[in-house]
DNA sequence: TTGACACCATACCAGTGAGTATGGTAGGAT
DNA sequence: ATCCTACCATACTCACTGGTATGGTGTCAA
């Protein structure tokens, strides 16, 4: 009784529509992609795209979702065959850097978001709910080695998670306007940094 | 032979359609804000404004060397009457996070510089060197207190500052959608997390 | 006095892009 | 057969805004 067709059609198309949107979104952020490109992308034109989207900003949400979606997708991948505690916090770091460090268009969607979030509370929220996500992620992985080390303070373990990922922000961003950063060595030592801050 | 008129006036209107443009860039963005609008509050309209700035992005340029300019004086002028080396680099955090949790107006303007450096290459630019200048302000600060302890690597010094300006970066982010990091009791802790990795 | 120029206002252009009005079509239900 | 509706295209509107063309005015040099 949900629609007459078949029934995977139209969530396609908005699935499509998502995807082509964030693609476009990651290469040159929100206000420089209209719907027009985003429609064609999909192939479909913009009337189409109002029947799936109610407007610009359902559609920017609707990315962000992805973008959340997917950062887990990879993340748990990259983990699933790591047990060791301490292995496992190593490698998410050092792939979260290499991504904030490499992947220009995570840093042009992230600072698209930072910038829209200052006027756009839906935005907001929604990020500052995936941080947390992200945030007890790290969390989890850290109480893990602390708790192999006999240390059990959560209220701290999660102090340096957050001083961690406050480092890492601001470090997407540095990689922004210094290129001598993508060093392989340089990222050796940036990674070094951060989980010196976890003093292990 | 420079001008005919006083020689202050076509410089005090350029100071003052920057500073105009600046007291509503750290409001609206760059993209919120239009040229009539900058006109209008230093109380002329957009034709003048156009003898005197080429276009709107010489004008965001002008309003982020505004912005250096007074980050500099307002850390000179902070720690001027502080000798001791200690003191001196604490105050200038404590001020510095204070600036980053509570100035809603410096996350405005920083987020939208952050986002338009990514295709403005000129922007990039500038912000790239007004970092250098932060850097070595705060290599410095740092060395005077290490040299006392006798500990002399520069290099490890600003590594150390690098880590310590990205989590201050992240953390203007971060204040931006989670408010309960206003609280005086937290902007202590977070204080004492980024001096703990000066290992003082 | 007159010409030149610095400075400013008025009025306009032209591109752009979000959002809408409207109509068409294909496939399932009756 | 036909009606309904999910889905899509066409063709607009309309507000906005960066940038320009042009003309006015006051002041200084000659």
């Amino acid at each position: 009784m949900k629609s007459k067709k078949a029934p995977e059609t139209t969530v396609h198309m908005s699935q499509t529509l998502r995807q082509c949107a964030f693609d476009l979104f990651v290469e040159q952020g929100f206000d420089n992609v209209n719907l027009d490109q985003i429609a064609a992308a999909a192939g479909v034109t913009k009337g189409s795209l109002y029947w799936h989207y109610k407007n610009k900003q359902e559609l920017i949400l609707a990315s962000c979702q992805h973008y959340y979606q997917t950062w887990h997708a990879n993340i748990q991948k990259l983990l699933a065959p790591v047990s060791n505690p301490q292995e496992r916090l190593k490698k998410a770091i050092v792939c979260s850097v290499d991504s904030c460090i490499i992947d220009k268009r995570n840093r042009i969607f992230t600072t698209a978001i930072f910038t829209l979030m200052q006027e756009n509370e839906a935005v907001r929220d929604s990020w500052s709910q995936f941080y947390s996500t992200v945030r007890e992620f790290y969390v989890g992985l850290l109480y893990a080695v602390k708790y192999a080390d006999g240390n059990y303070s959560l209220e701290l373990v999660r102090r340096d998670v957050d001083l961690m990922l406050e480092a890492m922000e601001g470090l997407k961003i540095r990689a922004g306007f210094e290129k001598q950063i993508v060093e392989p060595s340089e990222r050796k030592v940036i990674t070094t940094s951060l989980l010196s801050i976890f003093k292990l």
